[in-house]
DNA sequence: ACTGGCACCTGGGCGC
DNA sequence: TGCGCCCAGGTGCCAG
């Protein structure tokens, strides 16, 4: 599920739950994610309040009095609030039970997430190295242009990496370069300027209606459960492969890129 | 320094 | 129905 709307939707959906609660108790059934599940949420977290929630890249961040509770989503995570009388279902892996009876309750069948613990947010390995947010200042046409430099990897594989710019997932990797008219396999150092600023703009587009969408499902992410399809209807080309054009009418076409499923139309994308 | 490929997992859908 | 195969929205890490 999660590219960068759904977890700035999830963000979103819990933070006035959780804001100003203090935990009560954390459980943890399996402690096997994409690394183990970091001690201090049952050593330092319960009895600690959130006070603030952030998103940086696809990384969720609530912080407390002695630190930062960090989560990934990986492929297949979820974050919702039920009430303390919700059944435990199969990967339901950690609760996190607020001092109103509420859970925020961690669930994830691939177990490719993570729930970490961090002091300072900004130091920290996995986030310091970053690329900019492609919704905040300091994301554009040249820096992006500025980037590829020299680049002989495919745009597709280029925007996909975190370094270069967080939050760019499979999805709207495909749809920001079809709304671009660029090719997918096109070598990252070979676009030119003018149609980084497009690239840039597409981008922050897809990104924007996405969460704009997601928006609408919010309450989902109190009681319900919580499994928002809402962007389909909106897809040019991911999951469209051989289906026609929306634009054009040509056939779109399908390849590969690191293993992750490309879609593009050979007309419209040059 | 770059780049491509692999690994980590489970579950759903498909063809036979 | 069952089995085996392929696919899936992420990303850190490794080898070449």
């Amino acid at each position: 599920m999660p590219e960068l709307p759904e977890v700035e939707t999830t963000r979103r959906g819990i933070a006035p739950h959780v804001l100003g609660r203090a935990v009560r108790a954390v459980t943890v059934r399996e402690s096997r994610l994409r690394w183990p599940v970091a001690e201090e949420l049952q050593t330092l977290l319960p009895g600690s309040r959130f006070s603030e929630t952030r998103r940086r890249g696809k990384y969720l961040l609530l912080k407390t009095e002695l630190g930062w509770l960090m989560i990934h989503l990986g492929m297949s995570g979820s974050l919702r609030l039920v009430s303390g009388d919700e059944p435990v279902k199969k990967h339901d892996h950690v609760d996190i039970e607020l001092d109103n009876g509420m859970i925020l309750r961690y669930h994830d069948p691939r177990r490719f997430g993570a729930l970490l613990w961090v002091r300072e947010p900004d130091s920290h390995a996995l986030l310091c190295e970053l690329g900019p947010e492609p919704l905040e200042p300091g994301f554009d046409g040249a820096y992006l242009h500025g980037r590829a430099q020299g680049k002989s990897l495919a745009i597709k594989s280029f925007i996909m990496d975190s370094h270069v710019v967080v939050g760019v997932g499979n999805i709207y990797a495909n749809e920001a370069l079809f709304r671009a008219g660029i090719h997918p396999d096109r070598a990252a150092g070979r676009v030119a300027k003018a149609r980084y600023e497009k690239l840039a703009e597409a981008i922050r587009a897809v990104l924007t209606e996405a969460i704009r969408i997601g928006g609408t499902t919010l309450r989902d992410f109190v009681g319900g459960d919580g499994a928002p399809g809402y962007f389909q209807q909106k897809l040019n080309v991911y999951g469209r492969g051989g289906q026609t054009c929306r634009v054009c009418g040509e056939l779109l076409k399908e390849s590969r890129h690191n293993n992750r499923a490309t879609v593009f139309c050979p007309r419209c994308q040059t």
